[in-house]
DNA sequence: TGTACATCAGTGAACGCGCGTTCACTGATGTAC
DNA sequence: TGTACATCAGTGAACGCGCGTTCACTGATGTAC
């Protein structure tokens, strides 16, 4: 079976969406190597042509999550004229809690992979100050370092709020809790911006 | 091998303290049945006296880790003169985030936890409520419903930053960010006492 | 234009391994007489 | 007090299973002549 040149970069490319959503829903080690062939509708051990190991893919696959989940919450937020409440409103939200597949990467990934020294890590690692970074581009302008530390500050209420929503099992509480996350995630923007 | 009366609960005991410790610490996949009885100096058959099965063992071990780290923090904030910037600078301290397997049960496994409708993520659930209720004892009282939002957005606060200290690599940074969610959190208290 | 060959993405059987779980067994101790 | 027996926490071999990984092979297509 010869293929056309960019077959198997597409093949490639289909493998890691896979990955890169079912790793987030399932949690890395729930996903065998087999289950996710079958999924992109091959077998299992064509999978090293593409990848060195499973620990290879988890890296690439967490660079994949985190690249489309940002740029698509950096376009909603970018866009908008009030960008910071925008994006408080988009992380927050029902549909974020409920779309683990396609959602934060830090929020679904970051306690697990925290646990090792891997290659997956260094790239969430590395992604975590770009991330905070263009977060603070959204913040009220003051010294460098004051928006370093309110981004951090914004970014853990957000995600910790989004983490103990998705652990609520009764949905008028996970709800609350959303709201609980923005209302005080506003409240710190007001204080960052001394109003 | 007939031992005393108490010695078959103690032995319970010994796998549930060792588990709850090693689940926070590796990861609750990571941590195999035989290893864990290894390490309380017994053979992998002797489980099945203690636990149905590793499902439910897991429920009681995060019960226990819920219950101790709880009650050590409790007792740390209860005791002092300014509980909540007592709880705030325990829970955001290096050390807490250095010690894994002996800290808050929420930052280590609740991500995990949430995937499935499983025991132990039930009793996480359900010891939820009474930990936000517990943290909101330490804030300015005012109505039970703000108190509650209070609450919730806090810990979202402290949880979220104790994670993301743990997933950064660099000391310093992960220093930083600790410091950047202690702040926030006071600043946040401070809201909520209008002032 | 037609034929022979090289390429290589994908196949599927097989590997060693560790997992959770089962079960016949052990043997020190408590109890009954 | 001494003997026979019951108890049962813990042992360790064995189970089926799915994991990540390897490898000889396939066969449709591109290329060379």
């Amino acid at each position: 079976m010869r293929y056309g040149s960019e077959h198997k970069a597409e093949t490639r490319q289909r493998i890691l969406d896979i990955a890169s959503r079912r790793f987030r829903e399932e949690g890395v080690d729930a996903v065998g190597v087999a289950s996710l062939m079958a999924d992109a509708g091959l077998t299992h051990g064509g999978f090293y042509a593409h990848f060195k190991s499973k620990e290879e893919l988890v890296a690439a696959a967490v660079g994949t999550a985190l690249a489309e989940s940002h740029s698509r919450i950096k376009r909603i937020a970018d866009s908008a004229e009030n960008g910071i409440e925008t994006y408080i409103d988009a992380y927050l939200s029902p549909a974020h809690r409920d779309a683990v597949a396609d959602g934060c990467c830090f929020a679904a990934l970051g306690a697990d992979l925290s646990r090792h020294e891997d290659p997956a890590r260094a790239v969430m690692d590395g992604e975590l100050d770009p991330y905070l970074s263009w977060i603070g581009t959204l913040l009220p302008a003051t010294d460098p370092a004051s928006v370093r530390r309110q981004s951090a500050a914004l970014f853990s209420l957000l995600m910790g709020t989004l983490q103990l929503a998705r652990l609520a099992t009764d949905r008028e509480q996970s709800d609350s809790i959303l709201d609980s996350g923005r209302k005080a995630a506003l409240q710190l923007i007001s204080v960052f911006q001394g109003v």
